[in-house]
DNA sequence: CGCATTTTTGACCAATCAGTCAAAAATTGA
DNA sequence: TCAATTTTTGACTGATTGGTCAAAAATGCG
């Protein structure tokens, strides 16, 4: 496909970094706005001419950095699942599950309280099926959790947990994590607040940690 | 506003059922064709003219029925809600907690192998900020959950389970249901497969149901 | 059948929006 | 300073799409 080809070369690009210091800065400007936008409104809802009035641009302007909206789209993309990644590699054999666990579900729900755009972004691109970065997910996303599905298929085997399906496992963390980035509206709403506040944030992250350590029956954990 | 006003109007009138047969017939096929495309594109980028074609007629029929894009969104909205209510409402002080949770845990599972599309449709209007039915949302589950929460508070001063916030144990068990659905493509990549079988939700249902029983120390559970 | 009502649709309009382009403005480097 | 390069933008264009409308087709009914 040529249009892939296009992506990719300019994606790639970019990996070596912007070469001049207003190119680094516009850059991360225009990354910043188009996570709110495309978060709020979604892709297809998304306007450009939007994310360029955000970051303080013309809409040429954006599309003299960013070639077409589904590139930029992409780069958000792989921004912020980057970032999503780096504690699930912290996760080690040599950790105590209730410890690795604990600390893994903290960082995340840090992660929805501040980075909610992010995470919105994510949730929008999975349920539509993931058509722009499915590739990637399979190569970047499945060895990883491959691996750590093998650390807690060990944990087990060592009877430092209960025998629970590591997959299913995570999929619960991911849900009752991002939920309060993604659904956090909705929450408010059950709450009778406008907004969730840090302390419900922190309660978020209590609850969820306890049950999960609990409820897998992990060492150490009461 | 004189456009709620006039939205309003229409689903009123719609509560009374359709008078004839082609329209209970054109209706309902209009309104499940709407349910999986919104789902697959998400509001903005739901086309009318494919809706149209998937319920087997023109765009102008389709308006014929349902006066304009916002109507025909906003009943797809409030008939996945109400079907989605449905099995909180079972939730009474004399069940067992153990019995009661599982149930719910079960059934919503279900609801999201068999009705992926729903739960998208939903997904999608909350990560938005429900903006479409936020206040809906507010007059009907509000008090709703209010009510279950009173229930878990009274659950746990009989000692039937451990001192847990109960809004986060719901906003848990919906996370964690409702992301199969949602999120399902996701896992799906992540396990190496094209689809989750009959048998993955199965799995699923019994590792949340497991988790957050012993996580939450219902009697009964173990 | 023949009239009234409901249903259906082709043709059209106006608004929105991604992307182009040529030219202007700003910046850089010798 | 001044020419080369990079950055910026106003003005467009073509495609898409929600919604309208008038007229045709189908249906119901006496």
């Amino acid at each position: 496909m040529e249009e892939q080809e296009l992506i990719r070369a300019q994606i790639s690009k970019r990996r070596q970094g912007p070469a001049t210091r207003i190119q680094r800065i516009n850059e991360a400007r225009i990354l910043e706005a188009a996570e709110e936008i495309f978060a709020l409104s979604g892709y297809r809802g998304a306007v450009l001419e939007r994310i360029a009035e955000r970051a303080g641009i013309s809409k040429p302007n954006l599309l003299y950095y960013f070639k077409s909206k589904k590139i930029l789209y992409q780069e958000v993309l792989e921004h912020t699942v980057e970032a999503w990644l780096v504690p699930l590699e912290e996760i080690e054999e040599s950790d105590e599950p209730a410890e690795a666990f604990e600390r893994y579900i903290r960082i995340k729900v840090e992660y929805s309280r501040t980075r909610p755009f992010a995470s919105k972004v994510w949730a929008n691109e999975l349920i539509h099926g993931a058509p722009h970065i499915g590739r990637y997910l399979k190569r970047r996303l499945q060895p990883l959790i491959d691996e750590k599905a093998r650390i807690i298929e060990r944990w087990i085997k060592q009877g430092k947990m209960d025998p629970i399906d590591p997959y299913h496992l995570f999929f619960i963390i991911w849900a009752a994590t991002q939920t309060y980035a993604d659904f956090g509206d909705q929450a408010a709403i059950v709450k009778g607040k406008k907004q969730l506040t840090k302390a419900d944030f922190d309660t978020a992250a209590d609850t969820i940690t306890a049950i999960v350590l609990k409820g897998a029956g992990m060492t150490g954990a009461e």
